[in-house]
DNA sequence: GGTCCTTGATACACTTGGTTACACTTTTTC
DNA sequence: GAAAAAGTGTAACCAAGTGTATCAAGGACC
């Protein structure tokens, strides 16, 4: 029940990448790995990541580049992990914005350490000025306003939403034309992992159809993939 | 109109000391100095510490006793100076709740990286208790004075704010689209921890409503967010 | 002392969201 | 094709979370 921390890897080593996979979800954490810097990206948008472990040193795309792309994009903690001893280095690690690193060879119980440290650290109350700007999100005859929590008709009436509806919509309209499984939509959305018949996410699919579907019975925003999950298959616009 | 951290270095060696104060003194940094823990302690009473720097070896009291106490006693964020290398000790370091180490003998560059990487995560609460905001803040219909500790309406009338009323409405006009958690909230408000069933916030979100929503039953501008807290959901505007 | 005010604790009604159950649909198997 | 199996929609139920009236303890003021 409660939201378990989710850690995504990113290394090219698949020994470094399946050891620390191990690792750190025996110590109740869940994760996901990424060889290379297009995996990570792709699954930084399927999940909702609390964490990178990022390797800086990586053929094709850069660590650095992947890490300040994070930072500019999103505001998920970083802690980097490198080969490279060089003070300067490392100094320049933490200029890029990462939370933290560690140097190979390091020792996993350090790195869990630095993460729950992290972790703790990124769990204190958000300044105002480090928020990244939001964007009104318009779809069929509806306005979902991300930072008011509200949907708006097209005359600007509010719908009430439930806590549960609006960010089962946010995931959706953040992500337009992509199926999500049951899996995915409940990390997104609460963060937990599925029970075995977790039947969560359909309730809630079927509740907020009942709201913003013209006839719910034959849903045209909120589609089924049969045996996948769910797709929205309406046209999203950003205002700002 | 930021205000300047004031860090407070810790350490036993006078050059060490001096040359580290010079030196984050002449990057924007206020700093404080002490010798000891005990100094240390009395310095922490008389003035808003933002971050102390603490050498781990120091005769007398040892240095992670102090950071220990530091812990359990404030929220102030900690990085330790230490010549040990043993990877055991660094580990035994962030598990007591340090922030951040360096080794000696270290960088002052990276150091002052380092300070500004703690201070930029957890800056969110300074001590505890919140800043005050600067200016008058508006919202709604209505004028937040912080000097005068006042609530006016769109005529200049003043509404009366007890003293919690007024902490957890600039609680939420610093931090408006965020949620903020009850254990957030009344950090911010009165510098509490949370009991096992506590209620207080909710009281106090209940009269805050009451106050200043135009429909206390369906709130328009303090938002619940189901398992996660409130958020403020108003525009915010700054008044010189 | 007494009065007023603030504020946390308590109690209870209401809301939310997960689980379950069962009908229905789609796919697979024979 | 029909039957079986697997997947989905949703109503109903209930535990957990929330709103708020009421109370009591403390503090300020006279």
């Amino acid at each position: 029940m409660e939201p378990t921390p989710h850690i995504l890897v990113v290394d090219d080593h698949r020994d470094i990448r399946d050891l620390l996979g191990k690792y750190l979800a025996k110590n109740g954490l869940r994760v996901s790995l990424a060889e290379n810097a297009a995996t990570a990206r792709r699954l930084m948008k399927a999940a909702a990541i609390d964490l990178v472990v990022l390797d800086i040193m990586m053929p094709g795309e850069d660590g650095l580049a992947l890490c300040r792309d994070l930072r500019a994009t999103s505001a998920v903690p970083v802690i980097l992990v490198t080969a490279m001893t060089e003070e300067m280095d490392r100094v320049v690690g933490l200029e890029i914005g990462a939370d933290d690193y560690v140097t190979k060879p390091f020792n996993p119980r350090e790195l869990l350490a630095r993460i729950k440290a992290v972790l703790r650290r990124s769990n204190a109350v958000p300044q105002a000025r480090d928020r990244l700007p939001h964007h009104r999100l318009r779809f069929d005859r509806w306005m979902l306003d991300p930072e008011r929590r509200e949907l708006l008709d097209e005359d600007g009436l509010a719908v009430a939403l439930s806590t549960a509806e609006f960010n089962l919509l946010s995931a959706f309209l953040k992500r337009p034309g992509v199926v999500l499984s049951r899996e995915q939509l409940l990390d997104l959305t609460s963060g937990r992992a599925a029970q075995v018949f977790d039947r969560s996410i359909d309730n809630q699919v079927s509740r907020l159809r009942k709201k913003i579907e013209a006839d719910p019975k034959h849903p045209q925003l909120i589609k089924t993939v049969w045996g996948g999950g769910y797709l929205f298959a309406g046209t999203v616009g950003e205002d700002s």
